[in-house]
DNA sequence: GATGAATGAGCATTCATTCAT
DNA sequence: CATGAATGAATGCTCATTCAT
């Protein structure tokens, strides 16, 4: 990976998070790297490739992210750990979290499957600790995290340590 | 309102509820209108004015929707209906509320004052039942909701009456 | 003709002397009209018919503007009225006179022989004050017109004054 | 400047010459510089900006013209020299003349400034020569140069040579 | 006579992509 | 590896014109 391989992946992350991917050309995105426009299409092959090799980057990281939620032993802990998740949308992941989310509602461009591995952690979790329809109580779980994600990345509420405070009593976590 | 006014809106957000805003072309909304490419722009002006003629539409759905549950007393009525609002997404509106939580994600083209209306109603509710901190809790089920909605709109889930269930009991409706 | 008629032609011959017949399309022309567009092609078949009849207006006024000249006997009189023409361009035919001139320089859209006729008047009034080349006179006061009348019609100079008796005297009138 | 960007503006010119800028649209110019029509635009941004390029490229063909009238020192010489300007309009500057000419009919495309230095040119020469009004023959001698071109550009005349002699006869030149 | 909905071709411009250098 | 000239299809939009009412 190059030193303007990562300007163009940089570049087009922000880009295509703010503005939308069909919004953004190419052209724009290269001079936002500060690059030719043909560059990208060495490197990329095409400006879905692009996505794709931003979605690759991404998926690594949020990989690392589920692999920290299995490790505990404590089913308390897993559930505290996937519920960290949407207040600790760090500024470097931001860019990110906002595209993958935002790609969600156009149809062929989004994986639907991501969240399997994590639906099972919670599910497991909540089985642990004894809740009468534990899969139903996983699917609410990752249902509430994607609103919270969303209020995180589009509202950014004021009041988010409070919300947080009154979803975490509701589990005693 | 002409005939081939309400084919060129319902074609329009058809497409853009599937595609995307941005990935459709005025070409393609006219072609799935049965219309010509020119008569949008006698009747709306701009691309953009045909999505502002389709929100307007919509708003005024809303609108009614949001009457109907300002009218209860019992506040466990009130969440009650604020909250089966993501369960009861009916076909026909269904189009209509897809694409207004996908321009969410897309900066100028949506409105966040939209929901601050529906804030207040569950916060007033949350304080009525006694709830230690009612606007964390307002801020809370609106995200829920949110989040219901997308799972809804998106992955249609087939334990969604498990679902409802659990949250319900969790708020004692 | 109508009072419609006249006012397509009014609205007409003002945007097309200011903005150019090719700038100016049948919708603005209709609705500074006050009128349907339709109206335009049922009147005027096309809008080079529209062009054509404003034309065939102006060729009216500019003719009894011809006669007038051709009626004096004085020669020395006759120069005065012809070149009298440029410095007296009022308010109603100002509109006209700019949409002749522009048109000149639009190939097709322009007939040269109208000049023919004021051509002779002025050779045979050259010839009668017994000047050397009364052919090459002619061709040069036509020229001279068609400077000044440019002038007045783009620029007005605020100095006409001054021009009109420096050319006056030139010619001993 | 490419080859292809040469052949652009070559075609433009002769074409906005000869039709006017508004009634030539960038595809025509295209196929007339045996070019695809994307490229003008990476080139010149703009159809204005073809034409501003158009303008540029003949405004320095001017402005070395104007040069070399002002270098005489005889008032006479200067005189002549700018009335010899509309007597030899060659084939290569005819098309950037006419649309010069042609652009002054449109309002916001054309700059009236640049004829300011020829009239004081020419002023001075009338104040040494001891004419009585300076400013009046500078602003006459304009405006027959003025007429003069037009008629080279539009009608080419064949006794020209006549007009001219009866013309410098009357400046005594 | 008059309207305005409707059309299809055309417009300036942008786009993703290719390729010689 | 990197550039930027070049392309052709597509885009949002405007145009002159037609036609049912």
């Amino acid at each position: 990976m190059t030193e303007k391989q990562e300007k163009i992946l940089e570049a087009a992350l922000k880009l295509f998070a703010e503005k939308g991917y069909a919004a953004v050309s190419t052209n724009k995105v290269a001079r936002a790297a500060g690059v030719s426009e043909g560059l990208i299409f060495r490197h990329f092959t095409n400006k879905e490739g692009l996505l794709e090799a931003i979605k690759q980057q991404g998926m690594e990281k949020a990989q690392s992210l589920l692999g920290s939620m299995v490790m505990r032993e404590d089913p308390k802990d897993v559930l505290r750990g996937i519920l960290a998740f949407p207040f600790n949308i760090d500024k470097e992941e931001y860019h990110y979290w906002r595209l993958m989310y935002a790609l969600k509602w156009q149809a062929e461009k989004y994986d639907h499957s991501m969240s399997h591995p994590m639906r099972k952690i919670a599910a497991d979790a909540f089985k642990a600790l004894g809740y009468a329809d534990p899969d139903a109580e996983a699917e609410l779980i990752l249902i509430i995290i994607d609103g919270l994600a969303t209020a995180e990345l589009l509202r950014r509420p004021q009041n988010m340590e409070a919300v947080r405070h009154t979803l975490f009593s509701k589990y005693e976590l």
